[in-house]
DNA sequence: CGCGTCATTGATGTGCATCAAGTGGTGTGG
DNA sequence: CCACACCACTTGATGCACATCAATGACGCG
């Protein structure tokens, strides 16, 4: 959160962010057709977010850590168009969204911070796009990683280590892969000393591979 | 724009959407780098938005005509991350985003039409998503024609005419496939009696039948 | 301990990319 | 007004990356 807010905004906010909820791994914070009331600021867990066709297939749409919002794809119609699920026990701030915006209306920072917000999930949708319609598997789970792991280091966590949450199945999902794939480019690494992987553990072993993997002799012609 | 204000409010809202700007067929609105300091409305011709990787790839990200508005990319960090470019003569309204943002403290109506704005598109981009990282080639362009036909037809145009303003290789960018395979798919398309395509004019002869490719076998079980 | 879920790995298939040649429309300059 | 060049597009032949199908292995939980 910005800083530089008087006592008095200070509580206000608060007050806007006092109601929490638990949600149980395995478990829909909210879902697709559900009335839109609240964003979400995930205080701890994980959360995965996706969208479904009329037949059946599904895509994530993203992975969602401590200090990320969601929900705002429920703005525009007044209902959810996407599903959230927490891939391990979360809780989550409620915030309402009507007194987002009235007191967005009158914080002007929170006003700026709430537009951030909403401006950084197109940017990185756009990157999402970039990846899904121009990149191949393994430059796609390399992307993954390395963006995986950067959020996590600015979270305090190891900028080498990782516990994976969502199964290769959700990976594949939001990579545009099947799960044989994911897990077999995983392999791939391992056999190139690039990564170790046990399970859901990986250690990043040469984050710079990683880096040229997702760009390609990057050719400064 | 909504309805219910004042005749103060929409002298106000005027005001911000005053100064227009001319953008001929081919040059940037704005490009990727650039400082951010206004959302644009476009008044009329044809835009698309495209992203690079470092490397030299592109994506086109949306495909944008009269009514809708481009730029949120710029606003969380100042600067652009993306390329407008104009696809045939176009004009805009420069609308300054401080001055928006401003008024929107005021106006509520106004706050919440910019919400929704940018919750439309990051709805629209999780559809992109879904499309990217789930469907194949001819679902990919019946899913495109779908779309483009229902907001010209929004727009007063033709249910069943189109003029397609963009080559097929920026098509295939957007759809994540290569110019060839765009054409070849609309060469089944013809053959199929589904459409008739003219070099850039399509005519839809079956709509039905292009929803069932989107919707393939949507099963009632 | 046994079962269900998740993951790995191999064999085979296929949708789309790639490479390549040719067509047609458009614009320009002689 | 025509000849030429250029660009967008089409179409065919071939190859490859990833999907699909299938079998087996590793956890974790009741």
């Amino acid at each position: 959160m910005p800083m530089g807010l008087s006592s008095d905004e200070l509580d206000r906010i608060d007050e806007v962010v006092a109601t929490r909820r638990k949600v149980k791994r395995g478990t829909t914070l909210f879902r697709n057709g559900e009335k839109f009331t609240s964003l979400y600021a995930i205080r701890t867990g994980f959360f995965k977010t996706c969208v479904a066709s009329e037949d059946g297939r599904d895509q994530v749409t993203g992975f969602q850590m401590a200090g990320e919002v969601i929900g705002l794809d429920g703005i525009v119609n007044d209902h959810h168009t996407c599903d959230a699920v927490a891939l391990e026990d979360a809780e989550v701030c409620v915030m309402p969204f009507d007194r987002i915006e009235e007191l967005s209306r009158e914080v002007n920072v929170l006003q700026r911070h709430v537009h951030k917000i909403m401006s950084r999930e197109i940017v990185r949708e756009h990157g999402v796009m970039l990846l899904l319609g121009s990149m191949r598997a393994e430059e796609r789970l390399a992307a993954f990683l390395l963006n995986l792991v950067q959020r996590l280091h600015a979270r305090g966590f190891s900028q080498s280590e990782l516990v994976l949450r969502m199964t290769r199945e959700e990976i594949g999902s939001y990579l545009g892969l099947k799960l044989e794939t994911v897990s077999r480019t995983f392999s791939k690494f391992v056999e190139d000393g690039i990564v170790e992987v046990k399970q859901r553990h990986v250690r990043i072993l040469n984050t710079d591979a990683l880096r040229d993997i997702v760009n390609p002799k990057a050719c400064t012609e």
